[in-house]
DNA sequence: TAAAGCATGTAAGAGGTTACATGATTGG
DNA sequence: CCAATCATGTAACCTCTTACATGCTTTA
């Protein structure tokens, strides 16, 4: 997961540890810690996917290799994971611009049946544990929210669908 | 967290570890696996927290002993972390009803604060980035999902927050 | 009586965090 | 020149997952 962020990062240009921590902190998912982004520098240094280089100062900067263009290519068009969870997602659609036009609406339909699915899931416990009267308001209210965020990310989603349908066929 | 969540769950009644494990997954954020689950509850019980017996067939039932209630009503009424983090607070919500009622009002602020200084970064960012054409599409809507989102959850908390108020007061 | 589902448990390891240690560079 | 910030790195640890192993109980 990180292994992923870290290339696609990469791929626009060369950066070097403390800017990628920002960079990804700025995308506004994950405040990923010095002590797991320097390893994983390393580890993908000696894969072979980027090579570091000690610049100016104390920096060492790393630029993407072919290896590691392949690498990223390979997990933004394989289904791994990705797709289940949340950031996951939000990490593949952060470089669904390096996937080939005609494959980037597959991951998001495949995104929309994984939420349709949760929608439904949602739903009926939500239905259900209102009939009962098993639960407090709280969770109640807890299970209503779940499904309204469901319902607007699948329509958020809808919206990503469309745009890319369109620009499929009118160009 | 997870002993925060099998804590809550064994106040309303005493239930073996699968049983566990399907409630939590009802209550709709977390399939936790059995191998962090089972280990858990051992730890909990060698701290004094819960008691579990074996009863009919393999079942090994697992119930609150009053260090255990305390322990809860401590996580509970602590701003630990728990309101940082989504699940966190999530949780904490679900159990809100074994809080004094004054102090929930409390609790559901100080989310909302949390998500405020959120949405202030997150729409930053979004008008940041689309000012600048810094990004492309997906990673704005990315951005822009965030924006509406959190405040989606705002509003939501405010119909929460209200509803509190309300009962304070009219009864 | 076999299959499906209930139920508990362990070992290995992935993937992260916190805390600590170090030193360079920049701005007041 | 001192403080703040930039920048890199390590060690210890925490939490959870996966994969595996085991055996009971219900039902078709």
């Amino acid at each position: 997961m990180l292994d992923f962020a870290i290339l696609g990062l990469l791929r626009e240009q060369p950066r070097h540890g403390y800017e990628l921590k920002r960079a990804l902190g700025e995308l506004g998912f994950w405040q990923v810690s010095f002590g797991s982004l320097y390893p994983a520098l390393r580890r993908l240094e000696k894969q072979g996917s980027i090579v570091g280089a000690r610049g100016n100062g104390r920096r060492r900067s790393y630029r993407l290799t072919p290896e590691g263009r392949a690498a990223l290519a390979h997990m933004l068009e394989d289904p791994h994971d990705g797709e289940g969870s949340e950031r996951g997602f939000q990490l593949r659609l952060a470089f669904l611009g390096y996937l080939e036009p005609d494959l980037r609406i597959r991951v998001l339909e495949g995104r929309r049946s994984a939420l349709v699915e949760g929608l439904l899931t949602a739903r009926r416990s939500f239905l259900g544990a209102r009939g009962s009267r098993t639960l407090d308001r709280y969770r109640l209210a807890l299970m209503e929210r779940r499904v309204h965020a469901t319902e607007a990310d699948i329509a958020w989603l809808d919206d990503l669908i469309a745009g890319e349908r369109s620009n499929a066929t009118g160009t």
